[in-house]
This record gives structure tokens, C-alpha cells and sequence, in this order.
DNA sequence: CATATCTCAGGACAACTGATATCC
DNA sequence: CGGATATCAGTTGTCCTGAGATAT
């Protein structure tokens, strides 16, 4: 609590919580993100789907499991899926297994892209200039808030 | 990095960086934001319009403030302060001193309201069943978090 | 048959952009 | 007059819901 943070100017923080602290983190990191993805051309909830795809075993995933772990529904899915495929960012194909299921896979210039923007988020964090120590610290706050959250709200496939 | 959290289950996460894990945290607390605000029936976003104003001196303040406070632009505020106010949630006058200017205030009804969120949202932090000094640690982590990012993202006003 | 996966059609709705009126 | 504040008009666009198709 100690000092008022800039935020919060001009505001009373008499009963402001962790989760409204966490609400303007959201903001201000989505900014951040907003900008970084804009400025490679491309929307952020769709560098989402990049993102999540570039982190799969073989750059590969479902449907399914993107609109579990995004929080959206499938036929939005289907949609972003269909403009991204379309964009060339991505195919999709049947699984040869399971033809129900879809298997959609970061194609090269997806790839590209999502690293670009993984590397200019890299390089803002490492403007941040910590040393070892801090960031060490720093990346364990963000999992022990995150392991808070996750603990209670068990919304994470497998 | 220890250990993979359970939201990285079947991720490659070799260069997951700060940032990921924020954008994690997002999601996380969005979703549970989200359910809050909508068992209380009113969208997120509107929320996060009375969830200002409920901090503001005397539940007061101006279109352009809240802009900047929200992210968001001119043009959307007047529409969202136009259904907040059909709702009853929030009045919208004249600022006498400033002609251009408009003054939005908090209803009695939107107070109760953005109140009632509140409190869900401090009944679900009491739910962690923190005790004191976990409590403020993870405060304080949320604070320190935030202080990195505000420190160099300078997006919000005074 | 019940379930799982994805797609499609339709609709809703919020929010942005750019231009405009009013006021300092 | 230039800058600030808010609104309006028009549009864009994503996303969701609910139904349907196909496969297990």
C-alpha cells in the first residue's frame, strides 16, 4: 500500500483490492501489446492465436483447444481460423485420425510473424534493463500471481 | 521457471517471456471479472466506467478523464456514458465553471451496483484465505508489477 | 444413440474514425 | 484564432448464439 501509485491519482483508494490492481496491470500491458502487434500489421487477438500456435508441439493445434485456452467460443473460432488461414498465416487441414477434428498449423510467414512480435515484446522487456537478479524476481511474481488465480479458477484444459 | 504451470500444459515454453505470462494473468482475471460483473448483470466494460467513478471525489469526474483512465475514445465514452445514463446507473451535466466541459456522476443506484461487484470481487480475494503477510506480499507484488510498467509506459494522465 | 468437433447463418452490439458544434 | 471538450453520423468489425453436419 505504502505510497499512492501514479495511477491512481485523484482517486480514493480506501478499498481498492489485488484484483483491481491487477485490472489496470491488464490495461497497461494490453496497451503495450496492442502497439506492438499493430505495428507489425496485425490484430491482437489474432497474434493471440500466432502465439498460442508458435508455443504447440510442431507450431500445431485444434479448434478446440485454441478456444479453451483464449477463452472464446468455437464459432468465433472458425471465423478468426478462416481469416487467418486466409491471410496465409496458417493452414488447416483433417486430422487423419479423428475426421472430426481440425488441425490447424503455423504456416512460415505465421511463424515469422508471430516470432517478430514475440521479439519486439522480448526487446521492451529487456529495455526494462533488470539485472539477473530482479528479473529473476520479477518473472516469480508473475507466476505466483498467476498460480494464485489458476488455483481457484481451474478454467485450463488437461 | 521452476516447474511448468498448469497453464502451459503441452506448450514449448523454452522463451516465454514476462510479458506471456501477464497476458495469462489477463485472461485469468478477466474471465473471473467478467463473471462477476455478469451475475450482476452489467458487461465489463461498463463496469470498469462505474468502478472509476466509485473511486472518484464524490463519485464524480469527466468523459475525457474516464477516456484516459479506460483507453478508450472519445466517441465510444459518449455512447457508453449514453446507456449508462438510460440505465439510471449515472447522471450527465453541465460542468458550470467550464461550459465545455461535462460532469458525469454516480448515481445512488449505480454506486449500489458498482459496490456490489466490488464486494463480490473482495469476497473472492477473502476466498483465498490469505493470511496478513501473504496478503501484502501479493499486493505488493501486484504493485511492483504494475510500477515496472507504468514506468515506462507513461499512458496515463497526472 | 449420445457425444464430440467443427462450421455456418444470422444477428447484435460495442467501439472507432472523422467531422461538427460549443466553449475557453 | 487555436486548442479543448464533447457529441454525432456512419461504419467497421469481431464475436456470440444457436442450429446443423459429420464423425466417433
Amino acid at each position: 500500500m505504502e505510497q499512492s501509485p501514479p495511477w491512481a491519482a485523484a482517486l480514493e483508494l480506501a478499498d481498492v483490492g489485488l484484483i483491481t490492481r491487477l485490472l489496470r496491470l491488464n490495461l497497461v500491458v494490453t496497451r503495450l501489446v496492442d502497439e506492438v502487434a499493430s505495428a507489425e500489421g496485425i490484430p491482437t487477438a489474432d497474434y493471440y492465436v500466432l502465439g498460442v500456435l508458435r508455443l504447440s508441439p510442431d507450431h500445431r493445434s485444434s479448434p478446440t483447444r485454441l478456444c479453451d485456452l483464449l477463452g472464446r467460443s468455437s464459432g468465433g473460432m472458425t471465423l478468426t481460423i478462416d481469416r487467418l488461414e486466409a491471410l496465409g498465416w496458417l493452414t488447416r487441414e483433417a486430422d487423419p485420425e479423428d475426421r472430426r477434428r481440425v488441425i490447424v498449423t503455423l504456416s512460415a510467414a505465421g511463424l515469422e510473424l508471430a516470432t517478430r512480435v514475440n521479439t519486439a515484446l522480448h526487446e521492451w522487456e529487456d529495455g526494462l534493463a533488470l539485472d539477473d537478479d530482479r528479473w529473476a524476481d520479477t518473472v516469480a511474481m508473475a507466476d505466483r500471481l498467476l498460480a494464485l488465480f489458476e488455483s481457484v479458477d481451474a478454467t485450463v484444459p488437461e
